[in-house]
DNA sequence: GTGCCGGAGTTGACAGTGTCAACACGAGTG
DNA sequence: CACTCGTGTTGACACTGTCAACTCCGGCAC
């Protein structure tokens, strides 16, 4: 499937383009531009997207694609409930600082990417993990726990993504994501009575 | 001051249509259609605002100074610092809710946002109302915990501007600010034992 | 009152954008 | 071989933000 027509795979390589770009430069590329980057006439790309909006659909599901791999490999390392909560939080906090603008566009309220089936199942999958997450330190509601959590965990993502700036005076930008996540497994803590961890600190 | 020169107050009336524009068609309109709709040349504006980022900086700092005020006017109601607390808080996600699209521009992760003074002063000073309700409340790191409930509530804002397809299901959107917020006060509440409330709930 | 200055608004142009219709290539099948 | 059709190209359209050069007109000095 390497050369079979005359790009090779332009989708692919303008998903990639598009994914580089965002990195790099803070924001997706002009259509014409994104072409150019692929060597290929300005609306060679419309035989792969229908529109610049079916792009960005194609580009955030990928996003989210890889936002759930990300937090599934962090939290896999891990056995106790609570720890792989703590270690999924900080994953997901981690992929938004690291890809800001990616994230920006996940999560960016445009009317195309909200009404999107395949972007909608792509996000469902992400949040699911959360919620599993939740269910596993034996709350209640997880449902609605999470969502509380999530709340939490998206703000520091966002704000993170817009370069964590710290507001607190005398307090490192690194050190804040650790206060949100003790914030929302402490609270999943003081939900789940039930099941106390055995290993770690005293209380 | 009200018909001095050709227009009338052109600036003004620029700010005005912007912002009603974010209400009504969820998104800046052009530059040249922000001038069609008060009546003027496609550059008259340039007479006002050097550039468009020029334009959206303004457009954001009123939006700053109107959750502000939002927020004061509804913590002005109550006395016991729980309560503005919470009051604080609530009003800060409805404002985000009401008018989501003012609520992307002012954490859009612009550039010429992020680094104008203008914007920049008027986003402490809302930031300032948050921290002052959280030492009211008798917190030790009050800077600290203040950044943690931010998150919380920036982050429920944020989805919550986005539609609020509640992603708990069998439970009622309107329901779920509820609980974030009350997460957020629970949080408080543990880090400030000295000074528990007398007046609302037994314990 | 006359003349002028300068803020406010206009016109026309430029390069850039997303999109469309019409065309050209070239690999696959009959 | 001829035909089809997926892929890529060319040229054009209306639109955008921005600039330079122009016009307008209210308020000031004389």
């Amino acid at each position: 499937m390497a050369s079979n027509y005359h790009h090779g795979d332009l989708r692919e390589a303008l998903l990639d383009a598009a994914l580089n770009a965002l990195d790099e430069h803070g924001e997706l590329p002009s259509w014409r531009a994104l072409a150019r980057a692929c060597a290929v006439s300005q609306t060679a790309p419309y035989r792969h997207f229908v529109n610049f909006d079916a792009l960005q659909v194609a580009v955030a599901a990928a996003c989210f694609r890889r936002l759930t791999a990300a937090v599934r490999t962090a939290t896999a390392k891990f056995d106790d409930p609570f720890e792989r909560l703590a270690a999924g939080l900080t994953a997901y906090v981690r992929f938004g600082y690291r890809h800001p603008s990616w994230y920006e566009l996940m999560f960016g309220r445009k009317r195309v990417l909200l009404e999107n089936v395949e972007v909608q199942a792509a996000s469902a999958e992400a949040y699911g993990t959360l919620v599993n997450g939740v269910a596993a330190c034996g709350v209640v509601d997880s449902a609605a726990q999470a969502f509380s959590l999530w709340c939490a965990v998206h703000g520091l993502a966002d704000i993170a993504a817009s370069g964590l700036r710290s507001p607190v005076p005398g307090t490192r930008p690194a050190d804040l994501p650790a206060a949100v996540i003790e914030m929302c497994v402490a609270h999943i803590r003081a939900q789940a009575p039930l099941l106390r961890p055995g290993k770690k600190k005293g209380a």
